[in-house]
DNA sequence: GTAATTCTGCAACGATCATTGCACAATAGA
DNA sequence: TCTATTGTGCAATGATCGTTGCAGAATTAC
């Protein structure tokens, strides 16, 4: 039963994700709301009798993106699925380094790099995206205080689970920057040996 | 011997300063003319005679960023002083988490963070500092070339520069998220673990 | 003094920003 | 067919963007 009224002349879904991508790649306040309409293939006033505001389709835009197979699901995945800590937590870092580096994606993680420079006005946009990445800094955390007898007790696993998040932030910058998926291996390579060690020192 | 004509009537460096502060905060784009404007005490046609345009500003404040004193120089100058290459690593980030998160100054690393978002006019502000990062990271690897003795032969100094810098990336992010910076060292401490690991591994 | 030079305040420039009012089109239910 | 409801194209809104022309002020060199 569709709903009364003229029905919708476009693709929501589809529009969203040009929308996303758009976000994605440059952020929310440097893509103008022209350039959304043009990519979408709507016009202004359908874009906001379907979205509401812009901030509202970049908040829509950043939980598709979250909910997204091969895009935002791949951390929680990854810590769902492995069978160790840290295997859960080199299959995080492992699996975002490729989609950071997919050559037919924007580079790097739309919820590090997408709000990163607002304006005054948009600051609620930028407390958006650093909510989201506390929510996954949480889901870090909870995933290593349920390895049980893998971590000593006198590990810190706050600190353990910001120092994941670290390296995952910075291989954003470093996909932003070019980085090759291999470099982004070996790095990751690199930063699981700062596991190991860290746990090993607080046996 | 002072130049001909009327004199400025404010003092440049200070004013400089005042704008080095503003796109530290929060980038290029999301700072307009009129809120540099306020913040450096001078109209729009001061700004423009005395600095050119919008973008040399901003170079000019990032080239003053790059060499003041606890500020951009602090790589540098670890690089240089300490004894050895994981000394000159560790000093690197610990230096600069300090700064980071000085409660005094904007979060994380200008370098890093302050062009992010630009739009397409803007692109050139994003790649100077890319290339930025990039000397850094080159600093970086010739620090670990010229360390006889110290690194295995076998060792892989890109990935061990890249691994430095990503970590060093990661905590701006994390600076601007809030992170403390007791929180920081205690990332430092795990990531040192990782250049252990990495270097034994090569021997 | 005069000329040359530089800086500044004012007021504007055209462009673009996000957003919306309005008339009309297109559907559903009666 | 009539009403209710929702989507769309057009054209505009006021605001702000970065930038500049111009007249006059303030200095140096002569």
């Amino acid at each position: 039963m569709p709903a009364p009224g003229r029905p919708r002349g476009f693709d929501r879904d589809a529009a969203l994700r040009s929308a996303l991508r758009l976000f994605w790649e440059r952020g929310y306040e440097a893509v103008s709301i022209s350039e959304l309409t043009e990519a979408m293939g709507i016009g202004a006033r359908s874009l906001y009798t379907a979205f509401g505001c812009k901030e509202e389709l970049f908040r829509e835009a950043v939980e598709l993106y979250g909910c997204t197979p091969g895009l935002g699901t791949a951390t929680e995945r990854a810590l769902e699925t492995a069978p160790t800590a840290r295997a859960a937590i080199e299959a995080m870092l492992r699996d975002n380094a490729e989609i950071y580096a997919d050559p037919g994606s924007p580079r790097g993680c739309m919820v590090v790099l997408a709000a990163t420079n607002v304006s005054e006005d948009n600051v609620s946009v930028r407390l958006f995206l650093e909510q989201r990445r506390r929510a996954v800094r949480e889901s870090v955390r909870a995933r290593l205080a349920a390895a049980e007898g893998e971590i000593p007790g006198g590990a810190d696993l706050d600190a353990l689970a910001d120092y994941a998040m670290t390296v995952l932030f910075g291989l954003s910058v470093q996909a932003k920057d070019g980085a090759s998926v291999t470099g982004l291996h070996k790095v990751i390579d690199a930063a699981m040996f700062g596991w190991d060690g860290m746990v090993r020192a607080c046996a």
